[in-house]
DNA sequence: AAGAATTCATACCATGATGGTATATAGGGA
DNA sequence: TCCCTATATACCATCATGGTATGAATTCTT
């Protein structure tokens, strides 16, 4: 014999609140109503729950074990609904986040962090990719957005895209680098190091192709490429080797002191590091709200980066 | 926003089936109905419960947990159907018995340790009282049943009684007391040992007197009284002191051999030591089922009793 | 790659549970 | 004993639920 927990939940409220009034009035129904749902439900199983003839309606000993399964019932109900609010209010949720290993780890792992610790119900699952396997995991939905450096003109006609930040690169090298301490860079200064390189099918291996071009250098040689941002970060703090990165990722790891870009102008593709999301689709509460905060985050990490430029040329 | 434990019941059903169609067979209800069930749910929610476009129904993560709530909700639901069931079928259930001390303490105890073993979801509230206290508790509905000795003529208007075993009493005294190894017993000679009895009130304490005027004796004394069953057992077994006692309660204590009972013939109240109850209400399935175990084992009780007798006579 | 098969969604109807208002009835207290 | 409050009943409206029939979409198969 099923039994509806609805009833059971009611027939909790009722005990709890000693009484069928007050119970109604918890329930937020009419007195009636509950009166009738446990005659029925007492009809059904045969037994009083609550014995007949006294005044403040007091369970029977079926009755109030019942109530208990009731009451934990209810309070699933109770957690069921917050657990609901947390979703749709953007408080909980899974993001499948994939991006550019350089950029993701610079940059966005930083604001994952934080943001985590705004939204404790939150749920990353990071991936790294580029371009083209990231846009096919966002279609087959196994991402729900992508953080990756893009062009207008790329923008696939069935993704959004927002953009967070611009796509400038810098040259970067060790603090306390020979070059750091000279004034004006001349071009054979520089071809005298050797570059650290991200994997080869990265669009920044490609952008560093270009920045080492337009400063006039032909012919460079690599020491290490491949490497994730941990990893070129170590060469370089110990070799005087240079690389080139996105001046958000520099700028962030400039704060321990180890890392620092050279004033030197290298081609900036026009790109923007941005969000790509599937059009058409409604974001998940939670999506929207970090999508949010990391345009936030950026732009204040933007506003920071402009003030330490002004800084820079005055001081020139 | 209150949600149906139903709808997250069927939630996880779905989920943990692995599939709406299965879901919805294992609900024992039609495969459209838990659909629109779930759309309706996912409506409310305003978030998917499950991946769109994928046909083996995958659960969003925001699903999958509902699903757990629901599961969980639903494991109650179960619990309390079981725990209607034994109640229900009798397996279940509360009882307050209240009775006479030491047919309580001497026989009923013993039964009520055997139900518990066949029926562990009993509980019982035992109390004590003579007829007037029980009857009036059993009025009060704080008894559910009384065990007590009653003359047909005594049955209250508003109780039915169910005689369990007759009231018969036998005059008792330890094992290898000097009265025990004569042939024929003289008044003399029981005259010569003092009594333990009752507790004045009780109607055991009636019976006493009546027994001892019953066979002559005139002139007795107590040398203790008020006790209950226990105390009077203890003081027998260390003395040389006589008392009366129904012969159900000897004849079991006899296993222990340390209290027999005397061959004197004494008057026996024509009463009956039974159930009382109240009259036209419903017993419950667990009373119903404890009332039916005690007749039987007090009709075995009294077969083996009989036999006894029958040997005992057979030796004389 | 197209058709078959399976799985899910929708439309529509019937019914029965639920909820409400009005009202009767029953305990409990003065 | 009477009154007050708490509970039960009667009656009605409605909406959620459940079912059958059917359409749509996706996956499997060939």
């Amino acid at each position: 014999m099923k039994l509806d927990s609805e009833h059971l939940e009611i027939l909790a409220m009722i005990v709890e609140k000693g009484g069928l009034t007050e119970g109604a009035e918890a329930l937020g129904k009419s007195q009636p109503s509950v009166s009738r749902t446990i005659s029925n439900l007492e009809k059904r199983l045969g037994m009083p729950l609550f014995e007949p003839g006294r005044r403040p309606l007091q369970p029977t000993h079926f009755g109030r074990m019942l109530s208990e399964i009731g009451m934990r019932i209810y309070a699933l109900n109770r957690e069921a609904q917050t657990l609901a609010q947390n979703f749709t209010k953007g408080y909980a949720g899974h993001i499948r986040i994939g991006g550019t290993p350089i950029f993701m780890d610079g940059v966005i792992s930083h604001m994952l962090a934080d943001f985590q610790e705004r939204a404790e119900g939150v749920q990353f699952d990071q991936s790294y990719g580029y371009f083209d396997s990231l846009l096919g995991k966002l279609r087959n939905k196994m991402l729900d957005m992508a953080i990756l450096p893009m062009r207008e003109d790329q923008i696939p006609v069935d993704c959004d895209f927002r953009p967070l930040i611009p796509g400038r690169n810098v040259i970067a090298c060790r603090a306390g680098h020979p070059m750091t301490r000279k004034g004006p860079i001349t071009l054979q200064e520089i071809d005298a190091y050797s570059w650290v390189a991200p994997p080869a099918d990265s669009p920044l291996f490609r952008d560093l192709k270009g920045a080492i071009t337009s400063i006039g250098s032909e012919n460079f040689r690599f020491t290490f490429s491949g490497g994730t941002l941990a990893s070129i970060q170590s060469f370089l703090i110990r070799t005087d080797c240079l690389t080139v990165l996105p001046y958000s990722v520099v700028y962030l790891m400039k704060g321990a002191g180890q890392i620092v870009s050279l004033p030197i102008k290298v081609a900036h593709p026009d790109r923007k590091l941005g969000v790509l999301t599937r059009k058409g689709e409604a974001l998940s509460p939670m999506l929207k709200t970090f999508i949010t905060f990391l345009e936030g985050q950026c732009e204040n990490l933007e506003c920071r980066m402009a003030n330490e430029a002004r800084i820079a040329k005055g001081r020139a």
